[in-house]
Parts: structure tokens; sequence; C-alpha cells
DNA sequence: GTTGAGCGTT
């Protein structure tokens, strides 16, 4: 059979890229997420309801439409609430950019959209919980299974050159970073944890939190029966118990809005009455409740888009109380941005792995030997949203500083949650 | 018993 192809595109009216078929007439969606990384299907506008249509996907393989592909241009589906691609800062795939933003911005700046498609850069990854005795060599060979390792370390004390149990691992690619903080590691008989430094988050928008604080728990509420319990809500990315027993506990779910649906609710776990609230900012200095209005972006709850539902034209409304004009906005949205250093790199909010370690048997004295005590509620969970901000607009840097001064101080505190 | 551990001598 001679090679077969059909048209895809990003978007219906982009110039298509032909991909190959299968000798049957499929096309794999690997083969199409080879050209469009990230996708995970295709649509199609159909020239009868010129409704868009769904192309069938049964076990990553994409069936033809009944009069098999014909013509068509068909378009990338790409995660929801995903600009299309797989990101490595959290192992998932926020992007917080609506269809309409993206566009926009491709029209802006088409180069800004290929620095999106698997060129970005990889960041330092902080490596929690280390056993003592671990060394760099250790570090390298463990890392190395994931992809190439360009430097790693373990901070020692000064004097003593005892290790501080944490250390440093940087990727040359972006993937395997991905899958690095997506999950926890074994490493020399602990569960470590590897995430983006303090150092590489930015601020956090507090409307957004996608933790919840579950007061009045019981001490026999493992953190497995309330990642059950609360996954009838939706996607728990990660659930915190403090030990010695506390009575309260983290729930961190996948998307913001669950989160915020469930504040000021009462629920029944294990036959207790456990109380939701927002979880405050760890590390908040004396600010209480009422001040969390400090904590923001400085430029209104939703000025820069979360993860979800932002219609494209809401965010200049939300400008409105400070009289910004879009130009303006932009200034606002590169001298933020600047100010965070890494350009494209999104901001974050609860990671993924950490607080398996309420299980792990972790405490301040760690115990080195190691043989948790059980609990284990650890399905790898599967990854954070974070916040996100747009990636271009950085350039034009620090000069608007001074401008949005005050409200820049909100850039630091807290919310690294 | 209602707010979480640890973050880089550059």
């Amino acid at each position: 059979m001679a090679d077969m192809y059909i048209r895809v595109a990003e978007e219906e009216n982009e110039e298509p890229m032909e991909i190959p078929s299968e000798d049957d007439g499929t096309v794999l969606l690997s083969t199409v997420a080879a050209q469009f990384p990230g996708a995970c299907g295709l649509r199609y506008r159909s020239p009868i309801s010129q409704c868009m249509r769904g192309v069938r996907l049964a076990e990553g393989v994409l069936h033809a439409p009944e009069n098999g592909w014909g013509n068509l241009v068909y378009v990338v589906n790409y995660p929801k609430d995903c600009g299309g691609f797989m990101d490595p800062t959290y192992g998932t795939f926020p992007l917080h950019e609506s269809a309409d933003n993206k566009r926009k911005m491709d029209e802006i700046d088409a180069s800004s959209a290929k620095i999106k498609r698997g060129d970005q850069k990889t960041s330092d990854l902080i490596v929690l919980g280390l056993p003592w005795k671990t060394t760099e060599q250790d570090l390298k060979d463990y890392f190395s299974t994931f992809g190439d390792v360009i430097m790693v370390q373990v901070k020692r004390d000064a004097k003593t050159g005892n290790s501080k149990g944490f250390g440093f691992v940087r990727f040359t690619d972006w993937e395997a970073q991905g899958k690095v903080i997506t999950q926890r590691h074994m490493i020399d008989g602990r569960w470590c944890d590897c995430k983006l430094p303090n150092s590489k988050q930015g601020p956090d928008e507090p409307m957004r939190s996608r933790k919840v604080f579950v007061g009045r728990c019981t001490e026999d509420m493992t953190s497995d029966d309330l990642r059950q319990f609360f996954m009838q809500y939706g996607e728990v990315t990660d659930v915190f118990i403090p030990k010695p027993f506390r009575a309260f506990a983290f729930v961190t779910f996948a998307d913001d809005q669950i989160a915020a649906s469930l504040c000021g609710e009462d629920l029944i776990i294990k036959g207790v009455s456990v109380h939701i609230s927002n979880a405050e900012p760890k590390h908040s200095g004396r600010g209480h409740m009422m001040d969390r209005v400090r904590y923001g972006n400085g430029f209104g709850a939703q000025a820069f888009g979360s993860s979800s539902s932002r219609s494209s034209s809401s965010s200049l409304g939300n400008f409105s109380n400070f009289n910004l004009n879009p130009a303006m906005m932009a200034a606002a949205q590169a001298a933020l941005q600047s100010s965070w250093g890494m350009m494209g790199m999104l901001a974050q909010q609860g990671q993924s792995a950490t607080s398996g370690s309420s299980a792990s048997g972790a405490s301040s004295a760690r115990d080195q030997t190691q043989y948790s005590t059980g609990t284990s509620n650890y399905s790898s969970g599967s990854a954070a949203l974070g916040w996100g901000a747009g990636t271009n607009a950085a350039s034009s840097g620090s000069g608007f500083n001074s401008s949005f001064g005050s409200s820049m101080e909100s850039k630091s505190t807290g919310w690294g949650m």
C-alpha cells in the first residue's frame, strides 16, 4: 500500500502538516504527537453538520471517519486547559491560555510558540529527603535513568561534610524533568521528592488555590482515607497530614475550582464531621485571613489568569479597578515576569509529591533507617496544575518595576503552597 | 488539639 497521509494542523486555518497513516488506514496518536507534542487526539469539521467532530481514538489508534480520512484538515486536540505541551515544571499540562489567547500569541510571535514546543530550558530541581549517605554519584546514577543529567549536588554542612539531606539535579531535557517531578523516588532506601526549588517559584493567586484545609480530622484518618474520600470530587494530587497528629490535614486537587467549591463545607469522613476551608499560605507572616488580598499578584484575582475558565476578554475587565489599559497590562506582565527570572517558567503552587512524607515516617529527626510506617498513601500523584502566565512578553523587562512597585511587593509573599 | 519540613556559602 502506498504511503498515505492525512493533513493535520494545530488550528483550523493553519497550514497543515501531512502525517503518515498505518497500513490499515489508521493513524497512530503517537505519530501525531511526534509532530505535535502533547497532542491527545484529533478533531475535524464535519462537512455535513459543520460541527467539529472528534476522531475516534482507541488504544492510541486514531480511526478514520466513516468515509475515510479524505482531504479534510484535522485539528490537534490537546489536554484540557493546555496550550499543547506538557509542562515539566509541573509534570502536567497547565498553561492556562484559552485557545483564543493562544491564537493571538501565535499571531504576535510565531516563534514563541516554537519555544513552547519542546525546547524549554530545564531548571535545577531540588531533591528532598535524601538519605544522609547518598552521594552525588548515587544521585547521578539514579537520575540518569530518566535522561541526561547535567548537574547533581548533595548539600552538605560546610564543617562536618555531612549531607543536609537534600540536593539538586538538573536534566538536559524538559521531558526528563517532567517525568522526575511527577513521581516520587526511592533513593538508597528512602522516598524522595523532586520539586522546583522555591527560588524558581513565582507567586500564586490566592483565589486560585487548589489546596484546602481540612479541620477537625481525627487520628484514625489516614492520608489514604482522605485521598479516597476526596477523590469523589475530583483528582487529588496531594494529601498532607502533619505529624504528630494535629487534627487537620491538607488536600490538594488538580483543579482549583474543585477546591474552591468545597470551601466552607462540613463533610462527613468516617463518621466525623470535618470542616473544609481555604488553605492559608505556608509561612505567611503575621497576616491573617482578611489580609489575604495582599497576597495576590497585585492586579486583581484573575488578572493573569489561571487554570480554568478565563474568557479571553475578562482579563481586561479585571484591570478596570486599576485604570490600566492594555499597554500597561502588557508592561505589568513583562515586569512581573522579568522579576521572576526565568522566562516561561510558570509559577507553582503545591507540588504533587511532597506530602507523601506525611506517611513516610520522616520527621525533623529523620529516621534514616526508614522502613516507613506503612501508610504509604502514595499513588504517585499525578502532578499539579500550576499557575500560569503567558510566556512571551518577558523581554521588555525591568524598567517597569518602579512604576508597579507597590504591586510587586506581593510577588514573593507566601502562597508557595 | 482548625494552617504543612527540609530550599542552594555560587
